[in-house]
DNA sequence: AAAAAAT
């Protein structure tokens, strides 16, 4: 059984000149005592009965050791072996073991694996499935390379007056996120208690001067940020930060940090750090996720003789095998969140009636902020209602994240749901990757992610550190192409258990079905939430959409019937011509244009220019009285609802401008298709596939 | 107009 793999590029290695003398002599030679013949077959059943953290065997260990490495010794596995043998200082290795601290035993297998190339000094690219400990992977024989530097004092702990140069950071950490970056320090400084090693963050969102004066103040020995942040400090040379000895720097993510995004600011980073032929530095790279795009990059930016530590088997997948992964058709855009909202109170149903289940702790992932704002909003409607707060739901917090929050409230997010015994995080991909939320026993995924990775790493907030969970992804038929071509060869099974996600929303229900009930709490929900915010959400989802639908057609389609049915919009956003011809939406119909001179005037609709957060100024979405006026408070259905299916059969008049189809036109023509002639080859590969 | 990330 091969868990692991660990493989040497070129033939020589360059040893820091500070590096430890002859490493291998230190490792432990005795192995574990449940090293018995029988512990292989054993682990594997404890892991799929208890469904127990994944660790290292020590004989998989010794195996890899064997075939890499002859004349090595065993790898270590538990840390407290780490201390007989001089490898890690002894408040690390109580930092990490003490039950009153971090109170761990045994290290995962990208822990052991990496752990003697790291402290050796060598370059590494570690891949690791989500969950299973890669940063503190990292963090200990980072921080303790640090201290293995004669060079670095650490002797000025407690001491007031003393302090160390902001100009002495020997590791450099760099996350795709702010909060990734937080957590990761907060790790650090738990691994680092008592040792006078000093860990400083640079993230973007917190006022500079004072993050500044802190470093400066302190001094630095690991610095963790964002690549802006960073870039913006270690540049300027007013700071007094920098890192003329910089030993070790480290991409957390590094797949994400090294793509089109991303790439030029790393480099940039990477410009503003000693030259590495005069200095000697090491750089490690840890993700889940490893697509060959970024082999490349990866490549050119370790040395030659880098090490490839995979603990995912080739023949599997970087995802869990006990996460059960499903993935819901709805009918509808508009019945992603009845569904989300069904599966809540089936699981906590399931719990009144004596099922042992944790509580229902869910992220909610959405392809645009927007679209997560309308969610988070309307779901807070719902939570307010009395109904909800009478139901065995009353304790779920519903809380929202995503880069357009100012900084403040993205922490406090952060914080409450990590702290919440049950709830809903309503996320954009800030949080999709490293983020360490205990408990998450659902992750929801509303509409098909942007690419295989990101649904890898959303996923990856669930059954983390041994803990079971599942995954859910909810997507329209109309995404079948993308389906495939990004998640195709994934475990996901369909699912048609929700019956909300298969009602017909644009026509009224019974209040008294449960499906019926589950819509109602939501339309009065969503009825709560302001207009400006839905539009938003429209033109957020319309850029994703056109791109993930397999034709536009039916994602304009698809997002009108959702934007009338449910948000109960009465008009069509406009686009400008301009918008419309960069989409390629000329030729389809349903889409409402607009002059470009009308939108100045009604802020609530505006696009251009406005990129300010979700202001809840000067309510104009509501025209005319339009919406939310009138007596509708018992959300009565049916009227409303029979006179909206009348709309959709063209009855709108001056509705929409685009066509008197309003976007309901079911019609067999796809005046698209010709004059995008890419479309053909995604059309001709969905022909075979049918639901 | 579509995550994220400096002001």
């Amino acid at each position: 059984m091969m868990l692991g793999t660990v493989r040497r590029f070129g033939v020589s290695h360059a040893l820091r000149a500070t590096a430890p003398r002859s490493i291998s002599a230190r490792l432990a030679t005795q192995l574990p005592k449940w090293q018995a013949p029988s512990t292989i077959s054993s682990l594997s059943a404890t892991r799929s009965l208890h469904s127990s953290f994944p660790r290292l065997s020590a004989a998989t260990a010794q195996a890899i050791v064997e075939e890499t490495e002859p004349s090595k010794p065993a790898i270590i596995t538990e840390f407290s072996d780490l201390a007989g043998e001089n490898l890690i200082h002894n408040k690390i290795i109580k930092n990490i073991i003490q039950p009153d601290r971090m109170n761990l035993k045994t290290m995962t297998e990208v822990q052991s694996l990496t752990l003697n190339e790291i402290v050796k000094g060598d370059d590494i690219l570690a891949q690791a499935k989500t969950g299973t400990g890669k940063t503190l992977a990292f963090l200990v024989p980072t921080l303790q390379n640090i201290l293995n530097d004669p060079s670095v004092d650490v002797s000025k702990v407690g001491r007031r007056s003393a302090r160390t140069a902001p100009s002495e950071i020997r590791a450099l950490i760099i996350s795709p996120t702010r909060e990734l970056a937080e957590q990761i320090a907060v790790e650090a400084r738990k691994v680092a208690f008592g040792t006078g090693l000093i860990v400083q963050t640079a993230v973007g969102g917190t006022q500079k001067r004072a993050g500044l004066a802190k470093i400066q103040q302190e001094g630095c020995h690991l610095l963790i940020g964002t690549p802006g942040r960073l870039k913006d400090i270690l540049s300027d040379p007013w700071t007094g930060v920098s890192a003329p000895k910089l030993n070790t720097l480290i991409l957390d993510e590094a797949d994400r940090l090294l793509d089109q995004g991303f790439a030029p600011e790393v480099e940039e980073i990477q410009s503003l750090l000693p030259d590495p032929t005069k200095v000697d530095r090491q750089t490690l790279m840890f993700s889940a996720t490893v697509p060959r795009e970024v082999l490349q990059m990866v490549r050119q930016t370790l040395k030659p003789n880098f090490k490839h530590v995979n603990t995912v088997r080739e023949d599997e997948l970087p995802t869990h095998q006990r996460v059960p992964q499903k993935v819901v058709y709805t009918r509808g855009l508009e019945n992603s969140l009845p569904a989300l909202l069904e599966l809540a109170q089936n699981w906590q149903a399931r719990r009144d009636n004596g099922e042992e289940l944790r509580p229902f702790k869910a992220i909610a992932y959405f392809n645009s902020t927007a679209e997560t704002k309308v969610s988070a909003d309307a779901f807070n409607a719902v939570a307010r209602s009395s109904e909800f707060r009478q139901s065995s739901m009353r304790n779920m917090k519903m809380l929202e994240i995503n880069s357009r929050l100012s900084q403040a409230v993205r922490t406090r997010s952060a914080d409450n749901f990590r702290k919440a015994r049950e709830g809903i995080l309503f996320s954009s991909d800030v949080t999709a990757r490293g983020m360490d939320f205990p408990d998450v026993t659902h992750v929801v995924q509303i509409g098909v992610p942007r690419d295989r990775e990101t649904y890898i790493h959303r996923l990856g907030r669930t059954a983390r550190a041994g803990k079971e969970g599942e995954g859910w992804l909810f997507m329209h038929p109309g995404e079948s192409d993308v389906y495939r071509k990004r998640l195709g060869r994934l475990p996901l099974k369909v699912d048609t258990a929700l019956e909300s996600a298969n009602a017909d929303l644009t026509r009224s229900l019974s209040n008294d079905t449960p499906v019926g009930k589950i819509v109602s709490q939501i339309t009065e929900g969503l009825a709560q939430c302001d207009n400006a915010t839905k539009v938003k959400s429209y033109m957020g989802q319309l850029g994703t959409a056109t791109g993930n639908f397999n034709s536009k057609r039916e994602a304009i389609q698809a997002l009108n019937q959702m934007f009338i049915s449910s948000y109960n919009m009465q008009t069509l956003p406009e686009l400008s011509p301009r918008l419309m011809q960069q989409m390629g939406l000329n030729r389809i119909d349903g889409v409402s244009v607009g002059d470009g001179t009308r939108q100045r005037r009604e802020g609530g609709f505006s696009r251009g220019g406005d990129r300010s957060r979700f202001s809840r100024d000067g309510d104009r979405g509501e025209r005319g009285g339009f919406s939310r006026g009138g007596d509708r408070g018992g959300f009565s259905r049916g009227g409303e609802r029979g006179e909206r299916s009348g709309f959709s059969r063209g009855e709108r008049g001056g509705f929409s401008r685009g066509g008197d189809r309003g976007g309901f036109s079911r019609g067999g023509d796809r005046g698209d298709r010709s004059s995008r002639p890419r479309r053909s080859f995604e059309d001709s590969f969905n022909d075979d596939f049918r639901f």
